[in-house]
DNA sequence: TATGAATGAGGATTCATTCAT
DNA sequence: AATGAATGAATCCTCATTCAT
């Protein structure tokens, strides 16, 4: 049942598709069948839309990278100063879309082919650099250049181990508790690094 | 060739085969013929020493995972008090063996499977335990209860972290400085809670 | 060269190559690929049609339990009256489909799994129930109730009896002689229980 | 722990674990080190006894044909005349060592391989045929000799049919049972062919 | 005589990919 | 645009067999 207009919807139907299998049966156990099958389409045509399996994996961590980013401009649109835009920072990489456990199954599985395949590993570099960018540009109001460089990589780290933990779901953490440490880390640097200053 | 009393040697040698191969060929390359080939054997003695893929990989997980639990006992066996302790455990995290891109290339590899195969989840718990509690012995003697707690995990959350943005290499961060972060993380936190104290 | 309909010709193609290579090869020697290849086909496809090897089985077993079920019904059709009934059922037994070595072969086969795979336990159970019901049905007619069951299992033994030596080949028997056999048991066991009836 | 003498031993250990895997996996199934292991010893001593796989078989096979001969032997030995005889050599068939599930298992498989094996062939011939010519022998003393031989076709038949049911257990047959229509075929046969005679 | 280490061929199965429709 | 039939390579695993001890 071929059907106009029908690229963007079908290749949202894959990316979706991939992230829950991926959560459900492991990178490993994602095959093109069973995506396919979730997305209510049969397997050949993913060369269709995305070429081959690589092509897909690539549009999925894509997709992630970019939802991420919507969040990061959605949530700094509503805020004014620099530690609301801190804050908003910390606050998008916990925001809902990007907590769900598929979601967060489906960031560790890509994390374990950055370093195989150089395309993830792109898209990778762009997601830690918009981070870093991101809270540098901030702290550089509140901090001196060194400082505020200091705080964004550990900040930036603190993030990473936080999601981490929430997905090896070892640690016991939910996500108002990552949340919660993550802006106690940046408080405790802020208030070590200027004390003058009147927080608000 | 068979020869008597291999099995420690053959098993050793396969582990280290498969931490190899999951560096140079991702997860989903380690193919049982690869890792036999490295290990300069062939592909049906896996069987003999490990049951099947599974258990290798099992096997191969918790010795990278007893490795670590020896780093620390190392690094605890040399120092007294609790302050060169928690510097200690910092330090067993990012020992030379540990360091190693393959074996960190390993950790990462298995954190991706690990909501995915039970026997993996309860290793993966034992090191998360034993970190949290290594830190809280000496946490508690320095500061109260609840402060210990919340230094244990952000201290731990960080150390993870870390160990991620040297795995994706896309932090451009070494183990020195990965090192570094932690301890002044540490500092950071004891300063600010047991400020009376006069420090070592 | 996919093309679309070919599911019945391709089952059928695979089943009758499967019975030729149990033949042949016997069970222990009947490999996917061997009927594949028979089949004109690749051995990837079996999992299409039949999901598995265990599948494959099962299907020829029913296929050759239903062809039996088709001679009966065949000759059946043709005649009148109970002792026409029973010789119809006798020669459907020894029909040509059901008498060629490679189809002797492999009910011979398939009889020593029976034991061990439950789903064709199943089938060996409706044939078995099906040949007894169809002599009950008009021995019935003929001779008391009792008389009808014990006459009825002693043929039903004898005819399995000639189709083992058949297919054993150690008793130089061939298919006229089994079906005289199996016809002169029936007509001896009714000449002693029905001695007024005057025969046809 | 070699030993002197262990031949016979060893032998029929590994013939009667061979008859015990063949019913618990079937023919399948049986791979020379879960027989090793249930004869207590390592898969390699196989080939110390028997040369290889095929010689374990047929040994096994062979071993079943000698015992039901010497059911035979015994059980002619205790009676008289041609009548006892011919039930002696009924009961044989059917008496316990011949009747237990395991080595009516062991039957099936074999016959199983006999048409593409020529040594079990040879063995199965050589049973076929001790059967007949014992069953001739006492039936020639009752009846002339086309007589004797239609005799002897027709219960050798009923034999193997009645083992067969036993084994497929499809039929809900015992072994009480199944000599029982044995001895009633014959008796059947006798009082048709020699109706002057008085019986015992 | 006995073990169990080691091999390597072979089998079932899975799966990405291609292609006719 | 979409399907699903078909392929064949690749993988895991099993297992008979060989061999050093």
């Amino acid at each position: 049942m071929p059907k106009r207009g029908m690229e963007p919807i079908r290749q949202l139907q894959f990316i979706e598709a991939t992230v829950e299998i991926i959560h459900e049966e492991g990178l490993h156990g994602t095959t093109l069948s069973r995506v396919a099958k979730r997305a209510g389409t049969s397997p050949g045509l993913v060369a269709h839309y995305f070429g081959d399996k690589a092509g897909l994996l690539h549009a999925t961590f894509r997709h992630l990278a970019k939802a991420l980013g919507t969040e990061f401009r959605d949530h700094l649109a509503r805020v004014k100063g620099p530690h609301q835009r801190l804050r908003a920072v910390i606050d998008a990489n916990f925001a809902e879309s990007q907590s769900s456990p598929a979601v967060v199954s489906a960031w560790l599985a890509f994390w374990g082919q950055v370093n195989h395949r150089p395309e993830l590993a792109r898209v990778q570099r762009v997601v830690t650099n918009r981070l870093k960018s991101n809270l540098l540009f901030s702290l550089r109001e509140l901090v001196p250049a060194e400082d505020a460089d200091q705080i964004a990589s550990g900040l930036a780290v603190m993030i990473d181990g936080l999601w981490l933990r929430a997905m090896l779901r070892t640690g016991g953490l939910n996500v108002a508790e990552a949340r919660g440490m993550a802006r106690d880390y940046l408080e405790m640097q802020l208030r070590t690094r200027e004390p003058e200053t009147l927080d608000a």
